[in-house]
DNA sequence: TTGGTGTATTATTATAAATAGTACACTTAA
DNA sequence: TTAAGTGTACTATTTATAATAATACACCAA
């Protein structure tokens, strides 16, 4: 259910709070459902559990999680409606890096919908 | 006309691009024109002159500038269609995040157009 | 009690970014 | 030809972050 790239730029634990965000957008993970513990997460994926212990930290801190101790990690409500200017800021020079490469704004939008539609859930 | 955020966890070079970059798209900056040299630029932004070597290093790799050693560096042709495919990969875990932050197909859509338009051209 | 949770701590290694200083090759204009 | 201004190359150093490693602790549940 997860992996990761190790030749990758994005930090570890980046990647990890990316996938588990986009599996609960996915619907494959809802709310009470607990994610793998911080050992078994570390073993299956190869890394140091100390890496997955700062995703884990990092998901329950944005909200994603809910953390109890001798219980484990699990999926939190998602939020009506959070702060999405900082998200947008990092789009910004993506954004450039699109029109400078030649697409129209119709293009642009219509590669965003494509993503968008490969993002949202699998099942509704 | 250009300006670095020193806090910022993005690297200055980084930055230096997207601006250069983001320049172009504008059209404040096009073909020919030299852009300030590697030291009067690290003077003005106040950061180390291999720091913007770096940045008009990678300029020229990426095909936005053309560098002439002793005349200096200055704009080339926008490329006609690049492979916008790393782009796209860059921008997914995003779009996760505004799904995540509540947002439909359609405000997000709307929200990238509002991008679009804030960095188009802006003389047409 | 025992085994599995997350957490905390300290240390070490690896990597990238940025700075600093110097020197070199080239172009342009005086 | 000379002088000043280009980009480039090089080595060294500092700083910050990521990741690993190894332990130990606090908590929960069967």
């Amino acid at each position: 259910m997860f992996s990761i790239d190790i030749r990758s730029n994005v930090p570890i634990y980046e990647q990890l709070v990316g996938q588990v965000k986009r599996a609960v957008v996915q619907g494959l993970l809802k709310k009470g459902d607990l994610i793998p513990s911080v050992r078994k997460m570390a073993a299956e994926l190869g890394v140091n559990p100390n890496t997955v212990a700062k995703a884990y930290q990092e998901l329950e801190r944005q909200g994603v999680t809910i953390t109890v101790r001798g219980r484990g990690t699990m999926i939190n409500d998602m939020p009506a409606q959070t702060d999405i200017s900082a998200t947008l800021e990092k789009m910004r020079p993506l954004i450039t890096e699109l029109i400078y490469a030649g697409k129209s704004r119709a293009e642009i939008i219509d590669e965003i919908g494509r993503l968008y539609d490969e993002t949202g859930e699998v099942k509704k």
